[in-house]
DNA sequence: TTTATTATTGATATTAAATATCAAAATCGT
DNA sequence: ACGATTTTGATATTTAATATCAATAATAAA
């Protein structure tokens, strides 16, 4: 089996997991949205309203509060997270590993989001935090300017 | 002249500046504002609402309107910031000194800001943009979790 | 399997923050 | 002081997030 796809029944489990232990119930809307996401959008930071008018391509009767709530169900089940750029709009992002915590420059011309990860930095932080007694639980880090592209 | 007087000063020079180059008016309002939130909020975190309420003790006259637009002002002139801690409220914050650039910790049970400065997170940030070929122009990091009094 | 219980769905309504509008008032160059 | 331009404050609008609720679907119990 491929890591992508080990990943993938990782992912399907952590959210089985999930549901059963909060008593909720399983349902052909939360699997169809579940597919669309993690299948569609890896790597990408989808709007709830991009997210909705994907999938209503294929599966018209789902609504925009389903699609909402299921981003929030996965977010609350750790398989994806939530971000904001500052335009406004919660963005969410398909969690890859565990592990990997990784970060994003935003180019406030054309819009393009890249990520990145740096273990200095992450180790820089946990010493911060460590020294003023803070239990991390998560962190972000963004950097806005202008990418290659648009730097003329 | 204390530093902090001379950097008063600067930051008033700063906005003056923006103002002329503009060619934006210089009001009683502007400088109402400027004042209480120079004054009152170094080093605080506040949203629009909460200046405005403020301001209205001693200037009920003052409309939240020009608060929100006065504090955009200050924002482009360069002499506050704005941040986003997830609560969906803008906050708006003096800028210290031109050079320090700090990062927040915010507690997710009590709310507690705490602020750091770290030179080598700084500098690792800066590398990672430069590989990229990637213009910084701001930046931020947060880090969510529980203050030593919180954490039970 | 049938029924009872509980959660979910989708449409719509509500909320709350951000922002737009606009007539009256204030500022500023001449 | 005049005229052009900007600002102000009240209010309206926009927009994303979230709440509501009757109908429906999923699971547990009988």
């Amino acid at each position: 089996m491929t890591p992508v796809a080990k990943r993938k029944m990782e992912r399907r489990k952590t959210f089985n997991d999930y549901i059963a232990k909060k008593q909720l119930k399983s349902t052909k809307q939360r699997d169809t949205i579940f597919n669309e996401f993690f299948n569609n959008y890896m790597g990408k930071h989808v709007t709830v309203e991009e997210l909705y008018e994907g999938i209503k391509q294929n599966h018209p009767s789902i609504g925009f509060a389903t699609v909402y709530r299921t981003l929030k169900l996965f977010k609350e089940s750790g398989i994806a997270s939530e971000r904001n750029f500052g335009d406004g709009k919660a963005r969410y992002e398909p969690i890859r590993s565990e592990t990997e915590h990784h970060h994003h420059m935003i180019c406030t011309e054309c819009g393009q989001i890249m990520e990145f990860a740096n273990m200095q930095i992450e180790s820089c932080l946990l010493q911060v935090a460590k020294l003023n007694e803070f239990d991390v639980l998560n962190h972000k880090l963004e950097i806005y300017g202008k990418c290659s592209n648009c730097s003329d």
